[in-house]
DNA sequence: AAAATCTCTACTTTTTTTGTAATCTTTGCG
DNA sequence: CGCAAAGATTACAAAAAAAGTAGAGATTTT
């Protein structure tokens, strides 16, 4: 019930793209500084977030990413399921084949609904939210580890 | 976002031992061969669960378990915190001192909703709910990996 | 006193997560 | 064109966390 690294950091490069937005793309490198991950690491993060669709990236000179949506457009739930796959308290609710009686199993039916709980309150997250919460505090101070 | 498999051992000991409640205590040896789950792991569980008060043993001959409450009064939010630790969906919700500058972080309030919905969610769900969904099932056929 | 049981802590193994290395591809510009 | 500036990708390594075991101790009944 822990939103992994991967979870965080995926969220902070959305965090940096949208505090940057404005006309070039950003690059890699100026992500790693001000958010403090390596560029090795982000350059792996990111690819994720451009299957997913949530950022578009421009290769070669002058390249760079950007955000392929507003950030009111981007929920956790998105970027949860991106970074760390599908949300599952257990993982027969999105493997069914991994239970040996699947079609049996007793307590599926509460996994599901509270699995879909689970999802429900993330979907109502949006980037924008968090974004907003940001700037209330106080912005310059950076990014705590742990937190985001 | 998952169920750890301690956490699904010990909602599946309490199982058993609400399936068996009736008169004399349960036997670690029993609860392991029904819940194909070693003695050893198991004799490491039940110290949890009892330090939680949701079971009680009996020491020395003719020991062993039984429920300390009806099942309808077991939460799965006591289960799964007294197993895998407090719902934090990231640390500086239940250690702020882990972070930096936690008056300031930006997203804190928003992690403690989420964390709080989540709690409630699993708050709602009973082990009574959960043995009822059970019976519901074939019960006779156990348990099934992955899922409990 | 002996046998049956639970209790506890420290350790080992396994699995998962995190992060890096190295190489490839695309694109703009002189 | 050809080089340099970017991103893209995959496979591997390191670190951390989770799972599980060993072994000795403490209680209780008979």
């Amino acid at each position: 019930m822990k939103i992994s690294t991967k979870g965080r950091y995926g969220l902070r490069i959305l965090i940096d793209l949208a505090m940057h937005d404005p006309g070039k793309p950003r690059l890699i490198r100026d992500i790693a500084t001000s958010q403090q991950i390596s560029e090795k690491y982000i350059s792996r993060l990111v690819i994720d977030l451009r299957r997913a669709k949530l950022i578009r990236s421009v290769r070669g000179v002058n390249g760079g990413f950007h955000l392929a949506k507003l950030p009111e457009e981007i929920t956790l739930l998105e970027i949860l399921e991106t970074m760390e796959g599908p949300i599952s308290v257990v993982d027969c609710v999105h493997s069914p084949e991994k239970c040996r009686r699947h079609t049996l199993c007793p307590a599926r039916e509460i996994w599901a609904e509270l699995n879909d709980g689970i999802r429900e309150l993330t979907k109502k997250i949006t980037l924008d939210d968090i974004l907003n919460a940001y700037r209330r505090h106080n912005a310059d101070r950076g990014i705590c580890d742990y937190c985001i």
